[in-house]
DNA sequence: AGCGTAATACTCGTCTACGAGTAATCGGCG
DNA sequence: CGCCGATTACTCGTAGACGAGTATTACGCT
């Protein structure tokens, strides 16, 4: 599953499927998929798009028709999809559709590295993320619904779909919101506290060393103690350097938010 | 918003909150990351750790502490994390935070050019997407419980976030399956007459093509003067081959399936 | 004691993404 | 009818992402 793709950029498959229905040229490709609001979750890549194309066409997935300046236009090249491309792109579909694969949002980032902010401006930021999220939300539902009136709602799944998910997404944070608030959330106290004293509480200090032996992983939290030789030293080492926790705790000191 | 940061990898905001703990060499690094299951949705990427640490220390947002071996292990450089990239931290965890960002699923894309499949092998593309989903579902929802149970839940909202994602995917295919195999989405019984005879179905044809002429595109920026988002009107296009191109025209008769 | 395997800790080179620039052409206006 | 700004169509350089490889050390097993 996820079989490497010749040319592994979204934007070719963009590129496939406008050339699917006929031959065009890049900056022509360009200006269908602005014309359709592709351009709205992807905005187009100038040097990604002919770097594309030109990768499409070294694998034989694409292949120039004709140069040359037609009118009275710049030159330009013209593009079909060749057979390979054909397969390609229904193969890649098939792939997409069928094998969900873990991404990598960026607010999942965010949420976890949530902690250096202190739990307040925590909650006024996702507060903040609520409203843009519900703003957006709101106008692609309008959106949404104008379309649907004038086209059959096959073209609109993708829409649908991204709706779907961001009022998961917007339910979610509400619901973080409020345990926020009311202060329902397991650690909240801990938490703040750490962003007051300066100290890690007591019941989290042994959560910072996971993983940090050598052969770690979680599972030598109980191997801990038995570990012959090699590892022992290295946690020693720790505990003896220059200026280890001690700059650190100096350096929260000055710290500004 | 969504400033252009220094070193703009996301793993550059793992590595920054691995350093905060206090210093580590990149391959310690590596191995908290591993420890935290941040490799689930991320895979480590040797080539980038190394990359992303050196650009953090050439921006000033990391420094090196000291090098040279230790123990009976092979070199290695230990690094701090700087006030700036203290700052950096902070910063970029608002914005990550604060701003929803549009992005672009993999799936999503899978979506928008479903029509190149015929209607049942997309149907049972899709009834595979679930299974699997719901297999990965289960494991994460029991991943979740085990850490529940020696973690506090602050540490794990990323976690409940993806879950809470992925369950709204799933449900939103369920209700797109269901739609599909009870033949109630509209505009399904032209979707399959067109791969069946190859014939573009009357209801469609007008919708063929929007935004591909020649200036066009651009010429309906006019339209769009009190709408930023394109016309999806226009998403109509796909899948509607106009039968004008010799090139085309020779190659669909060799076309499989 | 010696061998094989696994883990450690990187390095290097290729391949890709992308944006800032550039040059040609068009369309409109005086 | 010639100039100006917008549009068209691309090029190129740089920075980044990434994986395959490499060398060293530890450890179990016989």
């Amino acid at each position: 599953m996820a079989k490497r793709r010749r040319v592994g950029n979204l934007l070719a498959l963009a590129v496939l499927a406008a050339l699917v229905e006929r031959p065009r040229h890049p900056y022509e490709i360009a200006a269908v998929l602005r014309a359709r609001g592709k351009d709205q979750d992807m905005p187009i890549k100038w040097g990604s798009l002919y770097t594309v194309v030109a990768n499409l066409e070294r694998h034989g997935l694409v292949a120039a028709v004709e140069s040359g300046r037609q009118g009275r236009r710049p030159e330009r090249t013209v593009y079909r999809i060749t057979e390979a491309g054909r397969a390609e792109l229904v193969d890649w579909t098939r792939e997409l559709v069928a094998v969900p694969e873990r991404e990598q949002p960026r607010f999942e980032a965010g949420l976890s590295v949530l902690g250096v902010l202190r739990p307040d401006e925590a909650l006024e930021l996702l507060r903040q993320r609520l409203d843009r999220l519900e703003a957006q939300l709101a106008a692609q539902r309008a959106a949404l619904a104008g379309h649907a009136r004038e086209v059959p709602r096959i073209f609109l799944i993708e829409a649908e779909y991204d709706l779907a998910v961001r009022e998961a997404e917007a339910t979610w944070v509400r619901g973080l919101l409020d345990e926020l608030t009311t202060g329902a959330l397991p650690g909240l106290a801990e938490w703040r506290a750490w962003h007051e004293t300066g100290a890690v509480p007591p019941e989290w200090a042994d959560l910072a060393d996971r993983g940090t032996e050598p052969h770690g992983g979680l599972a030598d939290l109980a191997d801990r103690g038995t570990e012959p030789h090699g590892d022992l030293a290295d946690l020693a080492d720790r505990g003896t350097e220059p200026h280890g926790d001690l700059a650190d705790l100096a350096e929260r000191g000055t710290e500004p938010h």
